[in-house]
DNA sequence: ACCCAGGGTCGTC
DNA sequence: GACGACCCTGGG
């Protein structure tokens, strides 16, 4: 472990705020002191503060921090070129996009992004953060940086000595279970997750994640979506559906009555959301959910 | 004090 | 495929 600074310069798409309060992750929080944020990253541990338009990284690492946020901050993937072709699209793209231009999709550990999702189930953001914290507080390792103990996220070995009544002590509730029973079967390797990580099909993908307890067609698309790049893949949350049904409705209506009959409640559903979303965005259309997700939920306060 | 919703999933009908 | 239950917490 050594302290290392990375700096970028010129970045553009690069707004603390939006990437990490746009809901992708759970183990960024921001010093009020200085505006920067802290999270862990592996076994490493990153402070990030902007100035101008500058990005300074420093970070206590094992690895090589350039390495490490060239892969974590996708810096290779040309966000002006993205928010331009959405912003294309319509209207409320195009609003969305100019909220949320600081975003970029994180490249996360697979293994964190699967559990943290399936926490995610039904349950709201700071108590998730507040569960992820203690999984990794009480089974992850300790790392100290500048007098402060930080906990990496435990692998799936560590974590598969907790019991199901160790998890729910720690305020899991009935996703105690869920995790319990995925960690039991990624040791087991009933599902590989470097196998996971090779595979180019999304549905394949999907129907290998969907083996795991906890995870169903909206936890699976955030897994994908969030930790292995898959930018065509729109998950659904209360979020996306109420943002969707507000802009789209007429439009999906509109589409029904010429092609198949009315649905008895006259609501959308899940499948005709994606089917809107897919011939609107394409294969960017994990990107626009996310621009939409934050938009819609920020203009909540 | 009570009620409700929260980045859903699962079992049952 | 629809519907209710599910553990727990913060906010009204």
């Amino acid at each position: 472990m050594n302290e290392q600074i990375y700096t970028i310069d010129n970045v553009e798409s690069f707004e603390l705020r939006d990437i990490f309060e746009c809901g992708q992750c759970f183990r960024w929080n921001l010093d009020k002191q200085d505006n920067s944020y802290t999270g862990i990253v592996g076994k490493n541990v990153l402070n990030i503060k902007k100035e101008q338009n500058k990005i300074i990284v420093k970070g206590y690492c094992t690895d090589n921090i350039k390495d490490i946020c060239n892969n974590y901050f996708d810096l290779a993937t040309n966000y002006e070129k993205i928010k331009h072709q959405l912003s294309s699209i319509d209207n409320n793209m195009k609003l969305s996009v100019n909220y949320g231009k600081g975003i970029r999709i994180l490249h996360q550990d697979v293994w964190e992004t699967l559990i943290s999702f399936i926490i995610s189930a039904n349950n709201n953001i700071p108590r998730i953060k507040g569960i992820i914290e203690k999984l990794s507080k009480n089974y992850g390792q300790e790392i100290e940086w500048n007098n402060k103990k930080y906990y990496s996220f435990p692998t799936a070995s560590e974590l598969s000595v907790a019991t199901v009544e160790d998890l729910r002590k720690l305020g899991l509730g009935f996703r105690d279970e869920r995790v319990f029973k995925t960690t039991k079967m990624i040791m087991d390797k009933q599902v590989d997750i470097t196998k996971l990580e090779e595979m180019e099909d999304i549905n394949e993908l999907r129907e290998e994640l969907l083996k795991l307890p906890g995870v169903g067609p909206k936890v699976a698309d955030c897994i994908m979506l969030f930790s292995m790049k898959k930018y065509e893949v729109f998950p659904i949350d209360v979020w996306v559906k109420r943002v969707m049904t507000e802009l789209y409705t007429n439009e999906i209506v509109k589409i029904k009555d010429v092609n198949t009959k009315l649905h008895s409640n006259n609501t959308i559903n899940n499948k005709q959301i994606l089917e809107l979303a897919s011939n609107k965005y394409g294969k960017l259309a994990g990107l626009a959910q996310q621009y939409l997700f934050y938009w819609r939920r920020e203009q909540e306060n």
